[in-house]
DNA sequence: AAGAACACCAACCGCCACCTT
DNA sequence: GAAGGTGGCGGTTGGTGTTCT
């Protein structure tokens, strides 16, 4: 006998979510960790699928998420990495710390991708249209070198990238060769595209005291600071590491000034 | 001022691989 | 081994806000 259905498809609400349902989710995953989607709902509170609520929270509570526009430099990084990797968005948000896989393939659809055919850049292919043609029989030299060396480092790095589910084969220059084997070879999050960028991301830069960037927390920082009320190390969030609770201090600071 | 067109993004849907019974 | 559930992923949709005419 197979298991019960996830949710019960009766009485379920969707759509958008409302704050106290974000609360009521916050509080349950904060109490409880993130332990088993399926009874979610039903423990929190929730009249929403064990699936809709983990999206939820993946997408838009979790405390680690970056809001707002990516850089460009995250922009570079993602146009890179998706010349590689295609649409497999979850690699490349893995690559981008505080990124979800979905914002950034909606700022691929909505932004890049106009981006890229403004500039005569085939999205899927990462070609200039000029360029392309049927199928040539020449490779350059460099695409080789480039799939050479990726192919040894997906082999030290990354053994689920396997050939068969294997990217748009389109890079062309031996830059974006240099840039891969470094992306390869530094398997660990890409610590991180925005912090490289002088110009852009000072707000980021200024909390650099810590581990790794937090996004402007400003919308749910009240209820952040309520995690501390929980033993939240306790219950594995990774998130939540010194830094965050740094963050957490600080901004508790500046709440009572 | 009003309607149309466009842009953005949160959320849903359907599929798949893996796991459990 | 088969049946069915779970979690994760990518594609798509629909609601809302903004810009254009």
């Amino acid at each position: 006998m197979g298991r019960q259905p996830c949710c019960d498809k009766l009485g379920v609400k969707k759509g958008p979510w409302t704050a106290e349902e974000d609360n009521k989710l916050i509080n349950f995953i904060l109490t409880n960790g993130q332990c088993c989607w399926r009874a979610v709902p039903k423990l929190a509170g929730l009249r929403r699928c064990g699936k809709s609520c983990r999206l939820r929270w993946t997408n838009y509570l979790r405390p680690d998420l970056k809001r707002g526009l990516l850089t460009e430099s995250e922009e570079q990084l993602v146009i890179d990495l998706h010349s590689r990797l295609g649409n497999r968005w979850s690699k490349i948000a893995a690559r981008l710390p505080g990124r979800t896989d979905n914002e950034i393939k909606n700022h691929w659809n909505t932004h890049i991708k106009k981006k890229l055919l403004k500039m005569g850049i085939d999205p899927i292919t990462h070609q200039p249209f000029h360029n392309q043609q049927p199928k040539t029989e020449q490779t350059s030299l460099s695409q080789e070198t480039l799939n050479n060396n990726i192919t040894n480092n997906q082999e030290n790095n990354d053994s689920e990238e396997n050939s068969s589910s294997s990217p748009p084969e389109n890079c062309s220059s031996t830059d974006e060769s240099v840039l891969f084997n470094s992306l390869w070879m530094d398997e660990p999050p890409l610590i991180d595209a925005s912090l490289s960028d002088n110009n852009s991301n000072s707000a980021i830069l200024e909390n650099t005291s810590m581990n790794f960037p937090y996004p402007s927390w400003e919308d749910n920082c009240n209820w952040l600071l309520d995690c501390q009320d929980f033993g939240i190390h306790d219950f594995g969030f990774d998130c939540f590491d010194d830094g965050g609770f740094e963050l957490m201090n600080a901004l508790e600071t500046d709440d009572k000034r």
